[in-house]
DNA sequence: GTACCGGTGGGGAAAAGTGGGGAAGGTGAA
DNA sequence: TTCACCTTCCCCACTTTTCCCCACCGGTAC
């Protein structure tokens, strides 16, 4: 299973092109032409899945009941928000306008990329501190450890990150 | 399987034609001279559907009771709004007016494309907004994640969308 | 000190998107 | 039956964007 880790200060250039952190890239085996999906649906960052995980979510979203219009506005959201980007010859991504203002991000500028498990986030910095502020860590892992206890997870902590709970 | 993904902003030009996305047509193996089928029976947009993918629903619609007046109207409609378009050397469609007509576009005018797995959307961008307006994605995913424990949906649901499941 | 690896920057070729002209075919009116 | 007009479709040409390639620079490890 894929797991990324830790976090990464890099620049976009003025094209909009990220460099993957050359850990991550052996964390997923990413190289060259390799495929990464980047997808924009929560927490103002942009989201990049290895294809395998993305398309997880993509089944457990088109396997929903679609005569609900909130289902076919939510897959609509999700899958239409999401974009394929291959890696050039330097395992750079090239990131559109659309991804960059999403996570308040523009070419030419620094971001953060977060490595979380099955996927990685691209951050604004400011937008990321800002993001970590409401709650303290003792109240998130308060959070966290009970979900554990329960039953299998509910699907929506899965969704938002991907891991598609095997 | 097609996957759809993405969304693009492509104008219609003064004859009323839409260029299908490259990416899309690569999704789709689509080219000058394949067909689509073209739908307009839910969510005020232009349904596009590869000839496999929408035969697929229709199998579902056309194996439901006929004694039914409910199941034929709705057969009647889907099918009866549906029109197969044949792409140009350019890998375009020509949109009818019927067609651009329900979803509030018009010839000389700019679209979304939206991708949503097994087919593609065109959307007017006010519509699409003012569509996508009422909820947060947060709540979508509360929405959708509750359904998804719900039994397996109801026949007439998955022929609303196509997704015939496999 | 030198060589390799990771990150950065930019220029040129190819592809994608867009627009319009003209021929062919079909329809309606005289 | 013929002519004129309108629509449809096919082809060509232009513009913009994307992507692919090459080159550089700094740091680190050997």
């Amino acid at each position: 299973m894929v797991r990324f880790r830790s976090t990464y200060e890099h620049n976009i250039d003025s094209k909009g092109r990220l460099a993957i952190p050359a850990k991550m890239r052996a964390a997923g085996d990413l190289g060259p032409g390799s495929e990464l999906i980047a997808a924009v649906f929560l927490d103002n960052c942009i989201k990049l899945f290895p294809v395998g995980e993305w398309e997880k979510l993509e089944d457990d979203l088109l396997s929903l009941d679609s005569s609900d219009p909130a289902v076919r506005e939510a897959t609509r959201k999700v899958i239409g928000s999401s974009q394929e980007l291959e890696l050039d010859g330097q395992a750079r991504v090239v990131l559109s306008k659309a991804l960059l203002d999403y996570a308040n991000l523009s070419a030419s500028s620094l971001a953060l990329v977060v490595g979380v498990g099955s996927h990685m986030e691209v951050w604004n910095p400011e937008t990321y501190q800002a993001s970590g502020g409401s709650r303290s860590n003792e109240d998130l892992f308060g959070l966290v450890m009970s979900n554990r206890k329960a039953s299998p997870a509910p699907l929506s902590v899965n969704l938002s990150y991907g891991s598609s709970a095997s």
